[in-house]
Formats: structure tokens, sequence, C-alpha cells
DNA sequence: CTGAAAGCGCTAACAT
DNA sequence: ATGTTAGCGCTTTCAG
């Protein structure tokens, strides 16, 4: 097989340096007679710079690393992990990188997954998400350069870039609208109180709760995402009674609207639900599901671009983004109400 | 911020040459003396090695690139692409390679994409899936020194590497088994006839089909994957009068078994359905859906094996892996029988 | 505006 | 078993 044409092989044929070929690949000055020569060369040739090469001379590699950690069998039935992936693609896409995609489980390698991401001259920087309280990964990144940024809200936030949306308000916004519908006997089904998501939605539906003089008292449950740790949850929350229910997370609230009905109870007659996510497409469910929506692509965007201005040193000082949420009102909360912008 | 250490630093460290640190990172022939001495020092320093420079110089970048072409806003709603991902992930994990996503959609920038995948010294090798027939990106890789290996089943499959799932034999088990418990107007929501799976699976239930001396006639419809395609298909082929159905893709049966009882049917009793993927969970919908299960984890392992193969040269004829898929018996087909082995 | 030359950090002959 | 040397293909001063 031919030998790779090179920089000084283009060179040559349009009768310049390869200096001079280097420059009008990352646009330097020339002139555009020269210019106009070279590029017939390259087009003709089909020359592509050498990615590798590139990387060692230039010290950096256009390509972004995106980790998520714990990346358990049931990560992507969730369609977050997907929105959020299409976001950061698209976005990198548009700033000409590449996404390099590490997950992992926790088996005995999550070590030597973990210092691969930050082998230098491999990503330029990374963004790390699906992270739970006290994950050493953050420790870890934060104790090498590799410039990096959170999706999600990190325990020692101060310290570093991060992009989220507002859980909390959110959250907050479920509670009153079911209080405002006149529903005086609320519950919550939790997301893990290990993830700052799960924290931040279970507080803000508490605070909003609050405000509006209600309680759950002990009509609370947690769940792990799944759809039937949703139905598990509401199945034991019915015991109590409650007239209405907020559900961390759609895909658990598929789960808790499927035990209202095994119940024999009907939604949202019985049992008005609100959820948060706005990720599971209405029509899947009966009723159509109330929910906070969360801009999840807008998200995995904001990150990518936060990511290259800390790469390139643009912002250095620790920055936060909080995307504010919007609740979606349809049917499963039992309100007539249209779906309308809130929170 | 002080220079980074390369082999040198750490050689001097070490009092022996650069070469020597080389071997031992690489598992070169080093007494062990000297090794032990030098493994102490990259300890204590945190050495790594820059990947880029390495790529550079051994001609191999340790990266493999994943190509999800039309990577429609939709295409993550669907769980095969993340189970595909997650089986890919594991592989390259476990041979210690990167994993580069390429997602595109068919914005204006899918030919500068497409020419970024085949950079050299980016990715060894790539894997693409996803593609359509007559996908001007199949050709494209053949026409490169890139090696490629194609999930699914390409036009011109003699000349390349693939793996699948043997479709046609699932959707015929899918026919012969509507036959076995006794429906006679079976009728059938193909998949997207630009793809392989979707030719595979309708002629896979035609013809098993004509084995039961049974025929569609002009109940059938197609779908474009969507859950959503599959109750307008579903909605539109009950004024047929079917008795049976087999949808080509979980998603689109979950739509369909909506349809059923939006008209007012009863599945299994009116109308028996059975799908393919067996990647819906179970619980999800009522009944439970009677599908083909395809082995979409283990495609994706094998599709890094194979392609791995072919990097390192050992596999050089065009080779094809196709997974056996397996009947799994559920309520919605309306049997009795329990899940078994099929196929 | 263009060319020459010096690396980037590593691997891989080739010596010893 | 270990050191020496020559690149890999590119970017980037530095001259001119």
């Amino acid at each position: 097989m031919e030998r790779r044409l090179n920089l000084e092989d283009v060179g040559r044929r349009a009768g310049v340096s390869r200096s001079t070929v280097s420059r009008v690949v990352n646009g330097g000055h020339v002139s555009s007679e020269t210019k106009r020569r070279v590029e017939a060369v390259i087009a003709e040739t089909g020359y592509r710079p050498h990615a590798a090469a590139r990387s060692l001379a230039s010290n950096s590699t256009g390509v972004i690393g995106l980790v998520i950690p714990s990346a358990a069998g049931t990560l992507f039935d969730d369609p977050y992990f997907g929105r959020l992936i299409l976001g950061i693609s698209s976005a990198t896409n548009e700033v000409d990188m590449t996404l390099a995609l590490f997950l992992f489980g926790d088996g005995p390698d999550e070590r030597s997954i973990i210092s691969r991401v930050v082998t230098p001259g491999l990503v330029d920087g990374v963004i790390v998400t699906a992270t739970t309280r006290g994950d050493p990964l953050i420790d870890h990144m934060q104790g090498t350069n590799m410039p990096f940024v959170v999706v999600g809200r990190p325990d020692n936030a101060v310290s570093t870039f991060c992009v989220d949306v507002d859980n909390r308000a959110g959250a907050r916004t479920a509670a009153l609208h079911l209080a405002a519908l006149g529903r005086s006997r609320p519950a919550l089904i939790a997301a893990p109180s290990n993830t700052s998501a799960g924290i931040d939605r279970r507080n803000g539906f508490l605070e909003g709760l609050a405000e509006a003089g209600l309680s759950v008292e002990d009509r609370i449950a947690e769940g792990d995402w799944s759809q039937d740790s949703g139905r598990i949850a509401m199945a034991r929350l019915l015991g109590g009674q409650p007239d209405s229910v907020f559900v961390s997370s759609d895909r658990m609230a598929v789960g808790a609207l499927r035990a209202v009905s095994e119940a024999g109870l009907n939604c949202p007659r019985d049992i008005s639900v609100v959820s948060f996510d706005g990720i599971v497409p209405p029509d899947l469910t009966t009723p159509r599901l109330t929910s906070v929506v969360q801009p999840v692509t807008e998200v995995g965007e904001r990150a990518v671009r936060l990511l290259t201005s800390v790469i390139g040193g643009a912002s250095t000082t620790p920055e936060h983004v909080v995307f504010p949420t919007e609740l979606a009102v349809r049917e499963s909360c039992g309100s007539t109400a249209q779906a309308r912008p809130g929170a």
C-alpha cells in the first residue's frame, strides 16, 4: 500500500514548502495565487492532515471526552442520556471537534478507565456527568490539570465549572401547582439521595409544599430512577391515601401511573401526578403526564461551549450555568389548563 | 505550569535511557531490577505516556470510531442504540481502547463529518451502523483504506465485514408461531424498507406465512420505527379485521397495542401480536409482549472484536457474523406457553 | 509572504 | 538487556 501523503508531498507538487501548505490548511497568511495552487493540489490528491501529528505539534487534540461513570445497564433505558449525548454531539460537530465516550460500570477496571480519561494527548477536556455525591471521580479530576466541566451540581460546586437545571425551583413549582389544584395529601417519590438531582428535587418539592402550608408527612418513598421502582414506590404510598404525588422523574412516573391503575384507582380523579423531566413522549401514557420539563439537549450544548472556553483559557474562574425548567401541564395532574410556561 | 514529564525525564530519574522506560511501559524485555526501579519512578511521578506522540510513532491510535448517520432526534428514543453503545463500549474498555462517537443528522455539515471519520491518525477503525440502503457512507468507506465493519447487512455485503442478527429467520419464526396458534388473518407492520432490518423482517415474515399456507393480502403497513407510527399503522390495519399481527419492532408494537385498545379490542383475545427486538421491558405493556429477541449487546461486543482483528490484519477476507434470535413467548400472542428458546 | 529548521514525545530498528 | 539514532507528520519560531 502506497505511503500516505504528507505536507511535504503536497508542498512539492504545488512547488512550495511544507510550511506554506500548513498555512493554507490552517488559514495563515498566504498570497491568493499560491493558496489557489495549493488548494488545487489538496483537492486532487485528497490530502488530509494527520490528526496525531497535528495533536503532538500543536498540543491540542480536537477531541473532548464525555464521562459517564456507573453506566449501569439500565442507564440507556432512560432517554435522558441519549438526549444529552445528542446535544453534546451536535455541539462538538459544530465546533468541529470529536466526541470520545467513556462509559464505565464499577468493574475492577474502573480505575484504569478513569486514568485513561486524563491521558495526556488524548482529549483536550472532558464533560463529566451522572456523578453521585462523594464521587471520587470529580476529586480525581481536580487533582489533574485536565479542563473539565460537570453536568449537574457536584458537592464542591464552588470550585468547578458546571451546568445544571434548576431542579429545586422546578420541583417547587410542581408542589405549588398541586396545592393550587386543591390537593391536600401530597406524596413524594424521590430520586436517589446520592445524586444532586435527587436531593434538589426532593428539597424543592418539600419547600414548595411548606410554602403552601402542606406536608408529605410519611407519604414519601425513594426510587432508583427505574420505571419499576416507581411502580413499587407508588404501590406502597397508596396505603397512605395520598390525593396527589410528585414523582421525581418521568420514567418512575410511568411506573407510578401503572401502580395507580393496578390499584383500581383513577389518575387524575383519585390521585393527581406531576413528574419531572418532560422527556417521555406525552402520548405514551394515559393520562398524559404533567411534567416539569428540563432542557436536556441545551444543557449538553452549553456544556460543550463552556468546556471549549475553559480549554481556550477564556473562562478561568469557576462558573455555574443553571437552566430554568418549565411546567408542562397535561392531564395527569387533573388540571384542565393547557400546557403553558411556568417556573 | 510545570512542563509535563516525558520518557526522557523518567529515564533520567531512574538512571536509564528513554528506550528502557518505553520498554517497561510497553512490556518489552527488561531486567527485573531495572524494571522495578523504573516502575517506582513512574508510580511516584504519575507519569503517563502522551497519547498523540505514541499514535504518531506507532501509527496506531487505540481509538475506534462508532458512526451513526442520520441520527435523527428520535434515534435515542429507541433503547436499541443505547444497548448497542453499551456493548461496544464495554468491549473497547476490555481491549483498552477508546470509543469515539460520530453522530450526525443530515445537515449541510454531513459531508464534513464523514470526512472527519476517516481523518488519518484519528481512529484505527470504525464501526458503522444504522445505514440505509444505498447509503453513500459505506461506499465512501470502501474508497478509503480505513478498516471498518458494519453492524447490519449492507447492500454489497459480500465485500464488507459485518455483524448482524438473523432478522429473516427471527421473523419467520414469528409467522410460524402465529400460524401454530391458529391465527388465519395475519397482518404486518413493517419497518422502513430502506433498511436491511426492515427488509429482512418483512421477507422473513412473509416467508414463514407462505410456509404455513397463509398470506397477509392487503393487511400490511409500514412504520418508521416510532411508537406513534406503530399506533397509526395498527389503527389503519384494523379495518382489514386481522386476527394477528407481526410488528417489526418493540417500540412500534407498543403503539400498536395502544391502537388495539383504543379501538375497543382486546389483545390477545381479538388480535394476537408478536414483535421484534425483545428490548422493551416486558412489564411496560399490558399484555406483556411476545417478541423475537435479538442480542444487541453481544452484537456490539462482537463488532469490536471483529474490527480489532481487521485492524490487526488477522481478518483479511470479508466475514459475516450472524447472531440467532430467540422467540420470547409472553401474553400478547395469546399463547399460554412460557417463554422458551425458538428461532 | 515564504522557506528553513527545530522540536512535540514516542517507537523501533540497529548497535552494543 | 540496554543505549543510540532516526524518524512519525505536523506546527511554529525565526530569518529573509
